[in-house]
DNA sequence: CGTATACTGGACTGTCAAGTCCAGTAATCT
DNA sequence: AGATTACTGGACTTGACAGTCCAGTATACG
């Protein structure tokens, strides 16, 4: 998973430099934008300086490419815990809270690291690409959660885990930039739930049920009401 | 609904020319982004110049308030037909058929113009005040059919017309959002109809169905596998 | 008809950002 | 140790862009 292509050979300082730069691009370019972030910005945050940069990118199309994959990496990461465990409905909903707990945290702003690039960036392939795959990282462990409970019995067999997989992303991603948009979590904790009800929708009437485990109505309903362990203050 | 404030006395010629404007940096704005937009190259698609341009708008800011609004006006033009129907689970097909052609249509390029506007303007309050309007004015036509729906005992009395509406909204977004990513409709797809199966999930069982229409099982399922008038090509 | 004001044209300025260049320092390898 | 190559510093060039200015034309209105 190389980044650029042809980096010569990167010294131990050297692959420290190029992250720090990474970094720090990383971060102003989820706070401002692809556009209003400066290559000056960039090295004055990462204590660097023009020549540094351009010795390991080619330019800024260059540089961004390596802020999506960063970017990427950075939101895989925080859910970690949560990402491994989507195999159950119970599992689901914690993967909920941790979202919307870190969207409240953050104050509800920037959105999805990756989805906010989008619009800037899905006009050029190559990035678009990078887009893609990094949803497509994402989509997968929703895929595989869900394969599982279908291999399990809990859902029925003609429910299709990518197919669900993607709508529970179409939720997610909406969630978000509408979250961001109303600086309340409250849509993305009825998209997400809305998600779920989906993916609850698909299960079999009367599954095994392997733990004995709990859930709510199989049509959804407003049950729960949009906050769990959250306080949701909607905009 | 003033635009901009303290513009003097707007001349037969004056408004022309200021739509004029407004028009051509819509367009611009939609295919390349805020940012991505001069001036200059607004002043040459609507064949005026920079004296007119800030005769009629404070800023470029400024000028983005109005290209918001107008973004606005455009969405729910397009939609006008769809939307007044949006009271029963047949008016919301023909709403999302009417929504997956526009993109199909438009070769999957560029998303919502209201939502790619989000990521880039969301940061500060004007803009964001306008883009929270402009959604929220989309809403309201899905919670006037949903509340439609519900006063006619089509939907249980405990659903909330304005809670489904932006659950509907999240999946609308995020799949214009994964559509341009990934150049399919089939995105777009799954959330929308994930987005009306959750409507349909919130029906009374037996409800008094004013004329005779038919619909599928209350629980939603892969009944429509994603491409009902349309080609669907997934990528 | 005349004057006040809306409107228009285009050259001009200042700023800031991307990308270049070259001279110098620190690693790496034999 | 010495040569080769990775790495770094910062000044410099170039261009694009937002915003200004002023002189001139069309339009409204008495």
């Amino acid at each position: 998973m190389k980044t650029t292509g042809t980096v010569p050979r990167l010294t131990a300082r050297g692959v420290a430099t190029r992250a720090r730069i990474v970094e720090a691009a990383a971060d102003l370019v989820f706070e401002r934008g692809v556009a209003e972030t400066g290559l000056d910005a960039v090295l004055a945050a990462s204590g660097t300086s023009k020549s540094q940069l351009y010795h390991y990118f080619a330019d800024k199309d260059d540089l961004v490419l390596a802020v999506i994959e960063r970017q990427t990496e950075r939101v895989l990461a925080e859910q970690e815990p949560q990402l491994h465990e989507l195999d159950s409905i119970a599992g689901l909903h914690r993967w909920r809270d941790a979202l919307v707990g870190l969207q409240r945290h953050g104050g509800c702003v920037g959105g999805c690291p990756i989805g906010s690039l989008v619009a800037e960036l899905a006009g050029s392939d190559r990035p678009r690409e990078l887009l893609r795959a990094g949803f497509a990282r994402w989509e997968s462990f929703l895929v595989a959660g869900l394969t599982t409970m279908r291999d399990r019995d809990e859902l029925r067999p003609d429910a299709d885990p990518r197919d669900l997989a993607t709508a529970v992303m179409t939720a997610l991603q909406g969630g978000l930039l509408l979250t961001a948009t109303t600086r309340s979590t409250r849509p993305l904790e009825l998209g997400l739930d809305m998600a779920i009800a989906h993916v609850e929708a698909h299960r079999l009437s009367r599954s095994v049920q392997p733990r004995g485990r709990r859930e709510g109505p199989v049509d959804a309903g407003p049950a729960r009401p949009a906050g769990t362990s959250t306080a949701s203050r909607s905009g």
